[in-house]
DNA sequence: ACTAACAAACGTAATTATGACGTTTATTAA
DNA sequence: TTAATAAACGTCATAATTACGTTTGTTAGT
């Protein structure tokens, strides 16, 4: 039987980076659709992968549940970071392909969600919603009011990356002094001393050397680290410090 | 004519701070309800302030909108925080007594908002729904699942104001370094070092000293300041600081 | 008029963190 | 062998932080 569904909507930006061509992607999926009648064409863009809440489901497990359907991935990095609703959402005459909204007279009101991952970690190739990853200074144009979503996204990241050793979430499981420097670049949009920034990274507890370097490189290989979340955890718990 | 409702509301959790107690305060109204067969209390506790969503308000707007009917107050710091919507949050017998609910089988989904502004803009006496102030140390019984909207609200609150200078929006124009002490301390639920906090703190270019000091004190009376936002936003207009 | 009490306000020294650079090292490709 | 290049290490001046001690200005009580 189907779930019965609600006038309410999750949307899920899903992060992931690349770090061979140094760039943080996002996962888009293709919306297309012409009139049989008159072979206008009346959506041909991308959208963020969202659906409506279950009535019987919490909003974390609907945005965990879009994201399981999409990836096939569960126990990602997760933040609901802004609900949407303004009255004008259900205008947009593309908003038709989705038979379901139709079922109300309501606006929906979508709860955005993003979420973190290794890009490694996805086999595109394997998705129903021809899937793909986009770099995100370089989108295609999107539906809905999913631009505004993606940028308010980005900037509730911008700042929970420097709060939160959430960078971590989006890197392979070894990695490079330079890949976190990378993304951080990638992320913040700005350019960091190398030099200063391995000290900085270095002397943290919970970045640990481990006993490998790159191989498979043409330069001197890189030492090779992990992060620590136990240490990160019992070193770092709420250790507030007044900045402003 | 009535305005049309949405199975969505918006909740307000009202932040307040008393100089003189040096309390951290939240504003709740009653609810009470006994049924009239029974004489048995239904409800006795209280609850955030909130409502269902027009159909034709943004989210923002319908939060604004409940503030002024509370307090009388517009243009109050506003952030939006989290949206809360688990399947069984219209399970609670004590939820009957909002009627307007019992139009939709739906469950309702909230967005939750903060609101930071000075207790003494308030005149809580000309309240009609019997407003009070409570210290968030000391709070009542609260009603549906506003315990933990508050809680979530006071986490947010205590990160937000160590990012921006959020706090001067709970202070009166003209304070005293130790009335910003104070309140990061009411917020935090930390102590900190007066003499590292004072210099810290006067060094701010956007702390302007006044050409005036505490009246009706019966101590040393102490030199008061006032926030300049013109001066922060020239001067700290994106300054991400790399922290973890 | 003097003094105790007390919060406001100022001061200092050691340590740590930051910003802005210069230099050396290990690797591959030519 | 060597040039090229990214990785890794080093230095120094300045700023920020931590952890305290001391002085000042006011009122209230004697």
């Amino acid at each position: 039987m189907p779930n019965k569904i609600l006038n309410i909507s999750v949307d899920c930006v899903v992060f992931g980076y690349d770090t061979n061509t140094k760039s943080l992607n996002l996962l888009l999926i293709k919306r297309y659709l012409e009139s049989e009648a008159t072979k206008e064409i009346l959506v041909d863009d991308y959208v963020l992968t969202g659906y409506h809440v279950y009535e019987d489901e919490t909003l974390d497990d609907s945005a965990t549940r879009v994201l399981k359907e999409l990836t096939g991935l569960t126990d990602q990095y997760k933040k609901q970071f802004k609900a949407f609703g303004n009255p004008d959402r259900l205008m947009n005459k593309k908003d038709l392909i989705w038979s379901e909204k139709e079922a109300f007279n309501l606006r929906t009101v979508t709860v955005a969600y993003y979420f973190l991952l290794k890009t490694e970690d996805v086999d595109v190739e394997a998705n129903k919603y021809k899937a793909k990853w986009f770099p995100i200074r370089a989108l295609p144009e999107l539906g809905f009011d999913h631009q505004q979503i993606i940028e308010e996204a980005h900037e509730d990241l911008k700042i929970k990356c420097l709060a939160e050793p959430i960078i971590f979430e989006l890197l392979p499981n070894k990695f490079t002094i330079n890949d976190v420097q990378d993304l951080y670049e990638s992320i913040l949009g700005i350019e960091i001393d190398n030099r200063n920034f391995r000290r900085k990274l270095i002397n943290k507890k919970y970045i640990i050397p481990l006993d490998e370097k790159q191989v498979g490189v043409s330069k001197k290989p890189a030492q090779l680290y992990m992060f620590s979340k136990d240490i990160y955890q019992k070193m770092y718990h709420k250790n507030y410090l007044i900045s402003i």
